[in-house]
DNA sequence: CTTGACCTTCAACTTAACTGAAACGTTACG
DNA sequence: CGTAACGTTTCAGTTAAGTTGAAGGTCAAG
């Protein structure tokens, strides 16, 4: 089949195919004597695994290392890992996202408990300082900048 | 105080602070008679808002447009919505976290579950065909009629 | 006066995964 | 034969969030 048809039965674009192919994704590709590519059904095959494995958050590059020149002749074992460590990773992010999310309700929380008696600026300082960790200067005050000294070691802003 | 200070202050590089500000994001900066910018201690705050709201998943577009020029003075609502929208983002994200890791588990097991005596390329693509969750051409003529293969139809892989 | 540490601007480069245009060749149809 | 619909290559551009480097100005010390 023709690049025009692959991509129709694939719901990929042409120089999306192309593109797989100069990466080094798609190898099972013929030329025919006017210099078309020609595709066998294996090709179907091939790019849905790309599609899905990046659906999965593999990466090109990851793809290329572990898909196999045939199909049928996987390297078992660096599959294996590459999956488990793709679910390591995902769980990893998984931590990430709660953690960030954990931040952001806190913060919510945070704004909607202002005081009632607590003017606005008042309360953005209150915000401000527990959601830097720190003290926040009031702002009322002349600024310095002199630099007076040297280690003023602050702890470290959290990781989220 | 000059940028480089402002940058051992914060932890952030010279060209990442000249970055923000040319992205609109920092706007608290003067220059001296001799071009040297020159920066309040507010600056340190807004730098470590960024950094913050960057872990916390904002893009510095989103950044940008909920940052005030004075910080104090905050648009409220605006900002709630934000951050709410944000945590519903990463709702949205965790879900599909979620689908991407049980379908590689599923493929792990059924990787591992090869039975005893069939032999590799008969697995692959057993396994082929349950992950892209449709038929898989046997090569070579080789027609796979083992009568129970299809017995237990798994529920459909979802996009992710 | 020279050295070295700062500071300035501006353009180009980086990564990932493509997309689109330009300019051209091939095929199918009427 | 004309032309529309395919196909080809090559190159440039896109997004995000910066980094790097060149070429040069400023400042304090010795």
């Amino acid at each position: 089949m023709n690049i025009g048809e692959l991509a129709k039965r694939t719901g990929l674009t042409n120089s999306r195919i192309r593109f797989y192919e100069s990466a080094g994704l798609l190898k099972t590709v013929d030329r025919r004597p006017n210099g078309y590519r020609t595709y066998s059904s294996d090709a179907v095959l091939v790019l849905e695994l790309i599609t899905t494995a990046q659906k999965a958050g593999f990466t090109l590059d990851e793809i290329r290392t572990l898909l196999p020149s045939d199909l049928e002749r996987w390297e078992h074992d660096a599959l294996l890992d590459a999956l488990r460590k793709k679910v390591r990773d995902i769980e990893a992010l998984e931590h990430r996202l709660a953690e960030s999310k954990a931040q952001l309700v806190g913060l919510i929380g945070d704004i909607e408990a202002k005081p009632g008696d607590m003017d606005c600026a008042a309360n953005a300082r209150r915000v401000l300082s527990r959601m830097l960790g720190k003290a926040v200067d009031t702002p009322t005050g002349a600024v310095d900048d002199k630099p007076a000294g040297k280690a003023m070691r602050r702890p470290r802003a959290r990781a989220v």
